[in-house]
DNA sequence: CCTTCTGTCTACCATTTGGTAGACACCGGT
DNA sequence: ACCGGTGTCTACCAAATGGTAGACAGAAGG
């Protein structure tokens, strides 16, 4: 038992918001399956709203952290739009519910996606900026950038987690079919993108 | 209070399992929004599962009898595409917590996700069937058609009810933004499907 | 006038929920 | 040996939840 306590419950409690949604989980839910009782998550977080906020803290980090990497490396141009995606599929890969929680805090509104959304900003700024200067210098096709990423944004998550609607489109929830719809999402992004 | 009853509770219930989440509403809640008690909610449907069902048959049937509209007027080409688009815009526009209901669904997962597919799979029959064939034409640029209808309809869900996000990126939930989405995201869809 | 059916209501109920109060065990420092 | 803090637990609680039982009012039909 490695991890300290408060992380494991924000760990889970990501996990079980993203899949069973936040009113449809319980304290009790979310003790069980940590092996705890409630009152040990209502010592560490005042209360579920408070536990919502870490979560939503942490998954904020974790997308910031892995989207700006990919924004900054590799080389310039399609490439770096390639990236992200890729970046948000191999977080769909390893932490499947992450992207159920990005979906779950938006339909709860405020004052969660608020806070989500604050925290995801600087991330949006420089994505928009970036996608913005490439359409300036005529190596992208001109969009309006910011729904652009809005567009690219909910093709990912829409592609990464909705799996029973994948399963309605003929697409089994597996590895490799996980990396059929990333490719396939590229090529469509590129063919939009290309000048 | 010219419609039925049950007519008039499905058509609440959509609005607030669209908004506030299946969970998220109680049946006292619906029966206040309503002015009836939820007792009467529980004479025309036995449970809240059962009005769950409802609700979805009732959203199969609105988006079924929409799309199918749009697919069958019209020109062909890329104009049916358009048409399917605007006319997802325009339930958006009309009936906003439709879309943020099917989200939900997506959500819940089985029996109601399984539900609403099956329901929905004639016209995701007939849409795949139509890409395909203009792809088979060479009047649209080949991608996997399935895919291609599942990243379209994320992106039409995403862009018009996620108003939280939407903010974030600039975007107010007005009519007038509601309709540069529409052509934004048409024009990005030509952009990726012109040959 | 009586009966039956329909739709809504009042009165409950068992369970679950988020949250409080406080006991208890362990640990490091003195 | 003692003490104060820290982390987890047991014991509760008031409110809300989905659901049941049955009263009641009105309309329809004989």
């Amino acid at each position: 038992m490695a991890e300290k306590t408060p992380a494991r419950i924000v760990e889970v409690a990501m996990r079980a918001f993203g899949t069973g949604g936040y009113e449809g989980t319980s304290l009790d839910d979310l003790a069980r399956q940590l092996g705890i009782r409630k009152q040990t998550i209502l010592y560490w977080f005042p209360s579920k709203d408070a536990l919502l906020e870490a979560v939503v803290d942490r998954c904020a980090d974790e997308v910031t952290q892995r989207l700006l990497r990919a924004l900054d490396g590799a080389d310039g141009g399609f490439g770096r739009v390639e990236a992200m995606v890729r970046a948000m599929f191999r977080l769909a890969a390893r932490h499947p519910a992450m992207l159920g929680f990005l979906r779950e805090v938006a339909r709860l509104g405020p004052p969660s996606s608020t806070r989500l959304l604050e925290r995801l900003q600087p991330l949006i700024e420089r994505a928009s900026a970036f996608l913005e200067a490439e359409m300036d210098a005529g190596r992208m096709r001109r969009h309006d950038p910011r729904l652009l990423l809005l567009a690219a944004y909910s093709m990912v998550t829409g592609m990464a987690t909705e799996v029973d609607v994948l399963r309605a489109f003929g697409e089994e929830p597996t590895l490799p079919s996980l990396l059929r719809r990333r490719d396939e999402l590229i090529s469509l992004l590129r063919a939009a993108l290309r000048p």
